[in-house]
DNA sequence: AGCTTGTTTCGACAGCCGTCGATACAGCCG
DNA sequence: CGGCTGTATCGACGGCTGTCGAAACAAGCT
């Protein structure tokens, strides 16, 4: 019960759908098609643990040159999924120098661990009276 | 495909207690893959809207038919919607006499919520200034 | 300046995905 | 039994996506 404040989200990350979990009410069209664009962004397996690597690294960061070595991809693909990991508001970027670091941005993987919060339970008893 | 220690959430208790978030330690390659798979579930418009729609109706169950109403699509692609989400392990489904019914499966849920959840307090300002 | 390393962009190509209409299957009912 | 309704499957088609090599861009070094 101590994550009851899973609503205060950073308000820099705001698109309008922000905590309450999608088994409460009807999902918006107009929600619906943004998150899907996120999740799309982690329906890849390189994605998915491009991002998990970044954010194990020490700082919170990783430049690139560290992320291609565990993939059996070409650099350009990993280029290429950092950017829709990026374009999706998962990650942010910046060039330092000769190198360009990436991190994680907590505030979007809460925004999607909170709408896919499940609802305590779903009772096998199909009454019509509940809500 | 093994689910091994499938998550099996207790329902009292906070969801959301199976799998250690992503960004504490980099993914595993073969869980990644079966990850993917299941965000990619997610990872469309229409989909969404028909899992919180269908952990919306009373009883957290739907059938078919009511279903179909609320999109644009036609039924034969709902019915495509529904077996994506039934493969990926989202959601369960059941023929009863004529109608089929679908429902939530709240642990495959709290698994992928866990999953995200960003570490509690990542400095939200230490992504490029920290160094 | 020119070379070297790190990163992104560009075209191209194969394979996957969402969608449809048509059709098949499953139960109910008259 | 025959027809009707609800649902799933099939085959096809267009568009999206992941991948590559090649090339362009960026910054440091000699």
């Amino acid at each position: 019960m101590s994550n009851s404040e899973l609503t205060v989200v950073d308000p820099d990350q705001d698109a309008g759908v922000c905590c309450s979990p999608m088994v409460r009410e009807p999902l918006d069209e107009v929600a619906a098609v943004d998150l899907a664009h996120m999740f799309k962004a982690l329906s890849d397996p390189i994605r998915l643990r491009l991002l998990s690597l970044i954010a194990s690294f020490a700082g919170g960061e990783a430049c690139v040159c560290e992320l291609t070595g565990p993939f059996d991809v070409s650099q350009p693909t990993i280029s290429h999924h950092l950017k829709v990991l990026r374009e999706a508001g998962l990650v942010g970027s910046e060039r330092r120098g000769t190198w360009v670091y990436y991190w994680v941005l907590p505030a979007a993987l809460a925004k999607l661990s909170s709408l896919l919060q499940a609802p305590a339970d779903t009772p096998p008893t199909a009454d019509g009276s509940a809500r």
